[in-house]
RNA sequence: CGGAGCGUGGUGUAACGGCUAACAUCCCUGUUUUGGGAACAGGUGACUCCGGGUUCGAAUCCCGGCGCUCCGACCA
């Protein structure tokens, strides 16, 4: 893509309203817009990395036999009052809304409840299990105070899975499968370093939750982490019953903040037994469905990769989630040789193809603008390879290739 | 939900109760320039968040509202 053509401007300083790092450096670079407090729109550039990032997720689930389906955000009243999660007494952060009739609907904040009641026209019997289903979805939850731009928003994009499963054991037995696809997914967006797989509470069902904890000063969670077996216990439950429980002696664990990129949930038959949920077994005789609820959200996920990878200049894009792979800087000269040396390497780089068959995506800065102004920005929109082309580069018949994360530059013959 | 602070051109800031609300940046014109946000000249752009009040006079003081931020509480 050119850069003449991307509407999107980067800007010198961040909006006085934003402290959050991760806001501050999308809102400059152009990716995200601040549409009020907690509400972020996705502008080109942005929508680009989510997109990345969400297709990550799509793959991992997709391997571990998840089935993509969309639900709706509006929520029928009954289906929640059949769960008791309908009062703001029980859930204090609905959105809820009338219809011109006067019901009232909700906007959904998870969908453990309409995909109970949507999977009984689908499952009947033990031959229909297992079911897994996933869905990205834009979340409502009315959060008292929004905070640390698009790591706590009232509107976010969330990717939720639900699994359905015979019994206890066969339920364990994805939660585990699913467990590993979301390690492979936090390896992936460059997150494998820092983030933990935490003990939390399990609600009535299960002993334990698992969450997802990438280590973070920007992070909202208190977690103390063992290094050597890479796994962590959040404060919540971070008591001598659980630490005896996990094999785990309180000097080797460390405080640290964190956040909270993802939680899989085991839920039993919490909800299969009050929406009705239920299958004839072999033998004819009707069990609940033992079912597990698996979270991630994209949106957040992409403010934390900024929390973690960016600099005093802007941001630093893992491959896998960057907007482009290359970033394409000409250094125009008077008479124009470079203009003209520079279209065709852009369309030369264009027509080539990643190792993954993929075309490469290289953005292009064609602006009429000088050097300092297009490195700055260079810097500050984070793509990881950096290609400069100028007289100087052209004198030897090459380009300047810099990498952003390190800094390394090196020529490359074209 | 408790506590604190802040609302001034698109953005970031300034202005004692007193002149036509200032500066930088962005944007537009032209000249020049092209390896780290260059230079010069000219120009556009603000009912100082909204509504009341005090005053000869309010961006400035008072009251109410709305919005934003921070700390804490909450966070399936």
């Amino acid at each position: 893509m050119k850069q003449t053509n991307l509407f999107t401007k980067t800007r010198r300083e961040a909006p006085k309203d934003e402290v959050a790092k991760n806001a501050q450096l999308l809102i400059r670079a152009g990716f995200i817009h601040k549409e009020m407090a907690g509400a972020y729109s996705f502008l080109p550039l942005g929508l680009r990395t989510l997109n990345k990032i969400v297709n990550i997720i799509r793959e991992e689930m997709n391997s571990i036999g998840g089935q993509e389906l969309h639900l709706t955000a509006l929520q029928d009243k009954q289906k929640w009052e059949a769960s008791d999660r309908w009062s703001d007494k029980v859930v204090d952060n609905w959105f809820k809304t009338t219809l011109k009739n006067g019901s009232e609907v909700g906007l959904g904040f998870t969908h453990e409840e309409p995909i109970t009641s949507l999977m009984k026209d689908h499952i009947r019997s033990f031959r229909d299990l297992p079911v897994a289903a996933y869905q990205f979805q834009t979340k409502f939850r009315n959060e008292e105070r929004a905070k640390s731009g698009i790591l706590r928003g009232r509107e976010f994009l969330m990717k939720d899975l639900y699994s359905f499963n015979l019994d206890e054991k066969a339920h364990q037995e994805f939660y585990e499968k699913a467990k590993q696809a979301y390690i492979r997914i936090f390896d992936r967006l460059g997150l494998g370093n820092d983030t933990y797989v935490t003990f939390a509470g399990g609600g009535s069902f299960s002993k334990y939750s698992h969450e997802f904890q990438t280590l973070s000063e920007a992070g909202e969670d208190t977690i103390y982490v063992h290094e050597g077996k890479r796994i962590a216990v959040n404060k919540e439950v971070f008591n001598d019953e659980v630490l005896a429980d996990l094999g785990l002696s309180k000097s080797d664990m460390v405080e640290k903040k964190a956040i909270e990129v993802g939680n899989i949930f085991s839920l039993g038959t919490r909800f299969s037994d009050t929406l009705g949920l239920a299958y004839k077994d072999a033998e004819g005789k009707s069990n609940p469905v033992v079912m597990g609820s698996y979270g991630i959200g994209p949106s957040r996920l992409m403010g934390t990769i900024v929390e973690r990878w960016s600099d005093e200049k802007g941001l630093i894009w893992p491959d896998s989630v960057s907007p482009f792979a290359v970033h394409l800087v000409a250094l125009f000269d008077a008479a124009g040789i470079v203009k003209k040396a520079a279209d065709e390497l852009y369309i030369k780089l264009c027509s080539q193809k990643d190792a993954n068959g993929r075309p490469i995506d290289v953005l292009y800065d064609d602006r009429d603008c000088g050097a300092g102004e297009k490195f700055s920005d260079s810097d500050l929109i984070g793509i990881p390879k950096r290609y400069v082309i100028s007289a100087k580069t052209l004198a030897d018949s090459s380009v300047e290739v810099k990498d952003r994360l390190t800094g390394k530059v090196e020529m490359m013959k074209i």
